[in-house]
DNA sequence: CTTGGGTCCTGTGCGC
DNA sequence: TGCGCACAGGACCCAA
């Protein structure tokens, strides 16, 4: 479920903690998520100081004090809660595989260390968790194999189009694959090609010219509006239970099969020229997953 | 090279 | 009310 926009916010809402502020503990409850997660990492990661949060695709990234960059991947269950607290007061709770405790040097003259932790939970363990030096970066798993990023200026219709040349697979899977473009997941590929116009079905190679130019400004459209839904929905970008990043968003088709489509009017009563009717969004499986579109805008 | 299918994992929601 | 099962999905892996 996380996607760009998600990953975003959470890099937002961690970033106003995280940054500047010094890792004092970190308590890790399993060996593995998706993969082993680095030899000794909470020795390696106490007394760091985290200088920058950023974000690569759906990858999150704590730039340290030590040159290294601590890798974050939700997969698909992940969560990140931040919490005002101390760690030794934390009650682990079920799928909590690593807490990072982070606090600030008590320069507010109070004598007290404001101290915040990060609870990284995955029920489905999906996520990846990486301890890299920052020149390796691009050769680390999963970040080295991404596309452009999609809210980069130097993404643009050309640079879809050309990405896009030469495959049969249907534009909905070519979305979905991270090479072509980095962050984009189910819910969006459905949601740009919905704005876009252009169907899921549609041989990738014929998304050219005008037609890319099109699905690119889409992309850029709905993530972007996603992004500042994320943040105007949360509160510094932290729910009151301290989770970051899940935010309500009114899809145009994502999981609305049945339902008239928001641009045409098919599929209700007051849909004009073939009269009342029409398809609606429908819901069809691509690859194994779901795909959602209206069959009358989508071409 | 591309492409498609299998796989990991567990919580959720549905039908009977 | 309870049980069982399909489904959700990101990205790696392998076979064709």
């Amino acid at each position: 479920m996380p996607e760009l926009p998600e990953v975003e916010t959470v890099r937002r809402g961690l970033a106003v903690r995280m940054e500047g502020r010094r890792i004092s503990r970190v308590d890790q409850y399993r060996p593995d998520l998706r993969f082993a997660m680095p030899e000794r990492l909470p020795q390696r990661l106490v007394g760091r100081r985290v200088l920058a949060m950023g974000r690569r695709g759906k990858y999150l990234l704590a730039n340290l004090d030590d040159g290294q960059v601590l890798v974050l991947h939700l997969g698909m269950s992940g969560r990140l809660l931040l919490r005002q607290q101390r760690l030794a007061d934390y009650r682990v709770g079920t799928h909590d595989h690593l807490i990072i405790e982070v606090e600030d040097g008590g320069e507010d003259g109070s004598g007290s260390k404001d101290t915040w932790i990060v609870v990284f939970n995955d029920a489905r363990r999906f996520g990846q968790v990486d301890l890299v030096p920052a020149d390796a970066l691009e050769q680390c798993r999963g970040i080295a194999a991404l596309g452009p990023e999609p809210l980069d200026p130097s993404f643009t219709g050309a640079v879809l189009g050309a990405a896009l040349a030469g495959r049969r697979t249907p534009i909905k899977a070519a979305l979905l694959d991270q090479q072509i473009v980095a962050g984009i997941g189910n819910i969006y590929a459905c949601e740009s090609l919905f704005r876009a116009g252009i169907s899921p079905r549609r041989s990738a190679a014929t998304v050219v010219g005008a037609r890319a130019e099109r699905l690119a400004g889409a992309i850029r459209g709905v993530l972007t509006e996603a992004i500042a839904a994320g943040g105007s929905s949360l509160r510094d970008y932290v729910q009151t239970d301290g989770e970051l990043g899940y935010f309500q968003h009114a899809w145009a088709v994502y999981d609305k099969e049945g339902q008239p489509c928001p641009g045409c009017s098919c599929g209700s009563d007051s849909a004009g020229l073939g009269g009342p009717g029409g398809p609606g969004i429908r819901r069809i499986v691509q690859g194994g997953r779901s795909t959602f579109y209206c069959p009358w805008r989508q071409r």
